[in-house]
DNA sequence: CTGTATCCCGGACGATACTG
DNA sequence: CAGTATCGTCCGGGATACAG
């Protein structure tokens, strides 16, 4: 485990931002869902599949979840312009973490509204 | 694993947005590795640990950790009075998962900028 | 089709002061 | 000591329009 010692002799846990910070922002489990869910994916498929999602953010945190390795980007030089995304390994990884976090929070609170990813 | 089947014949991902959205938040993290590392802790304690935390967000987020079940609250009638926070079973788990999370982060990114939680 | 550019708004959080 | 009240600020994200 991610550990460091700081000057006042206390052991703490390490961690990056960057991807942390990613994972917690509002349809990044979303996007991995539906990645994992149905592979490929284009643009105005994911755009369309998920309610709520503009293209605005969806763009955002496509980038930003290439970025940092999770989710890769091909493009395809057709006309007009394909793009297709798809989890990495790394991302498969993440999405898993995220759902067992997912389920412990439907454990803990069984009888609560439920909301759904698509 | 938490599903529902929607009008159009998808099959979806279920969740509790109360708890998940939480777990999202900017301390709670901080907060249930300091209450796993020391155990039962008084407010004031807990608001020295981690930096940068006011006595607002700091209470803002034990009040809906507690409403959740993820952390257990008990009331000394002293004078002045003492409060003492500490994890749940629940709580336990929830903390260990986002660990994992949170060490798969730094796989992905060996190289990137870490911070640390105390 | 796949984005980017602008503008705007609400909610989360920081700072500070005050109370039982 | 353990909070609550108030105010201000900043950023994520919604709406819309536009570009390659």
């Amino acid at each position: 485990m991610g550990c460091c010692l700081k000057d006042d002799g206390e052991l703490c846990t390490t961690y990056t931002p960057a991807i942390y910070d990613l994972i917690t922002k509002k349809y990044t489990l979303s996007i991995l869902v539906l990645l994992d869910k149905y592979g490929k994916m284009r643009f105005s498929e994911m755009l369309r599949k998920i309610d709520g999602l503009t293209q605005r953010a969806l763009s955002i945190r496509l980038k930003d979840l290439e970025e940092n390795g999770i989710v890769k980007r091909e493009v395809i030089s057709s006309r007009p312009v394909a793009t297709l995304y798809s989890l990495t390994v790394q991302g498969r990884a993440i999405k898993n973490a995220m759902l067992i976090l997912l389920e412990l929070s439907n454990l803990i609170s069984p009888g609560s509204p439920k909301d759904y990813f698509c």
